[in-house]
DNA sequence: AGAATAGTGTCTTTAAGACAATATGGC
DNA sequence: GCCATATTGTCTTAAAGACACTATTCT
């Protein structure tokens, strides 16, 4: 067939002459609770791979969403009640293998949430879901090749936390630099220095003071902020391994 | 309806009642020459788009295409002949107005391939292709949202250039220290210092002597290999833009 | 006063930048 | 020997690590 024009093409073109793909996108959400990083799953309640463990998700609806982002921001308000948290693309993994539906390929995302935010917005939800440690997610048979994706997640999520001010999105809006800290190690699960991490946050002008302070047991901390435009920022290194003692 | 096992619900499931969306994969195939960074685009021979520059492309093959990736070689070695390049996933774009057929998605992929290497194995292509400089191929006006994946991909190159060894994969198996850094600085823009860079790529083992040398005109310059086992590797810091004189 | 946590001073270390000096081979 | 290009020496600088010290509040 020979079309004379872009309108006369299009007005031919029909889409299910050709093989498409399942598309769906994942989310790896995490919080961090219980001196642990967390990942909230899914038990899925219906066929395919039913009673498993999974990372929220689903079809991106082709008729509502309006781009890919939209439709995991709509899967993670679903499932948080959130709504402006840190999301992230992390990859796309596409095969003829992962679904026994067929060909499918799926979007995956990470998001940071504040735990206590999410508590706060807690909804009732249709499938079960819970935080569960990183660790422990591991250890679990999750559906599909949702190990997977949960590896390229934490992944993605530990080498950031090396040279961006990115865990902030896992802190409430004012925070002290020692919690913050705790964030950075519970994440690398690794020691920081004191002095050289506020130096770091603090010559960068990633955070800057507020003038409240936190109020908890012993010395009141002074309550930070973070102090820029986004989430792009790169510091000139990346945190070190601890050295070794010799 | 009520399924009471998996094959049971597989056996009932049927692709063609859900929308599934157009699934291309976009290719944006880097390489240097005449001192400049070049991306291969082809000129559309069909509609839509027809007769727009555009980078290489098109429908994952569901039939054949065992995964996404299988798909970015297969075009890759359509239209340059290169077996085994640099090959990396950037990232997915898909939204309902990008195609003006319907709901799409691609997966972009940047290749790095030596130029020199392009040329023994040039084909007969179908589609005409042309390699057109970063900077010029900016400036036209290309098909969908193709302008915009180049400028991921080519972020995406610049970042890692600026902490990794990848442009390593846009030349020969042997190449001397100074061509290499000749490619970063093309890259990057920018020159570098000649001893900081030999410094790096040496202490780090990045590359390591051969037993060969170039003879050029001067005096002659050791050849060196590249000497890790990946791509992975990330020095510790990442090269500065030039400090200011004063 | 003592304990605990917040916050600072300052020396060392690592790896990059700057730039001058030396080495080698063709002519 | 001269020139061009390759290669090295070495001082400076930026930012991280180590670790001891001071400050503030509660009990």
């Amino acid at each position: 067939m020979i079309f004379t024009s872009e309108k006369d093409f299009l007005s031919n073109y029909n889409k299910k002459d050709y093989e498409s793909p399942l598309l769906t996108v994942d989310m790896a959400i995490f919080s961090v609770d219980a001196g642990q990083l967390q990942v909230l799953l899914i038990k899925r309640s219906n066929y395919p791979q039913k009673d498993k463990w999974a990372l929220p998700g689903g079809f991106v609806n082709l008729s509502h969403d309006p781009d890919l982002m939209a439709s995991a921001h709509r899967k993670l308000v679903e499932k948080t009640g959130i709504q402006s948290p840190y999301l992230e693309q992390v990859a796309s993994i596409g095969n003829a293998t992962r679904d026994p539906r067929g060909w499918s390929v799926t979007v995956l995302y990470f998001a940071l949430i504040d735990f206590k935010e999410f508590q706060k917005n807690a909804t009732e939800q249709t499938e079960y879901s819970e935080w569960i440690s990183i660790s422990e997610a591991k250890t679990l048979d999750l559906a599909f090749d949702h190990l997977q994706l949960l590896n390229l997640a934490v992944e993605r999520l530990t080498n950031k936390t090396r040279y961006t001010a990115l865990p902030v999105s896992l802190m409430p809006k004012l925070f002290t630099l020692t919690e913050l800290q705790q964030i950075y190690e519970i994440i690398l699960g690794q020691r920081l220095e004191k002095k050289s991490f506020r130096r770091r946050m603090l010559e960068a002008g990633a955070v800057e003071e507020t003038d409240q302070s936190k109020i908890a047991g012993k010395r009141p901390a002074q309550l930070y902020k973070y102090a820029l435009e986004n989430y792009d920022f790169h510091f000139p290194r990346t945190l070190e391994y601890p050295r070794e003692n010799h």
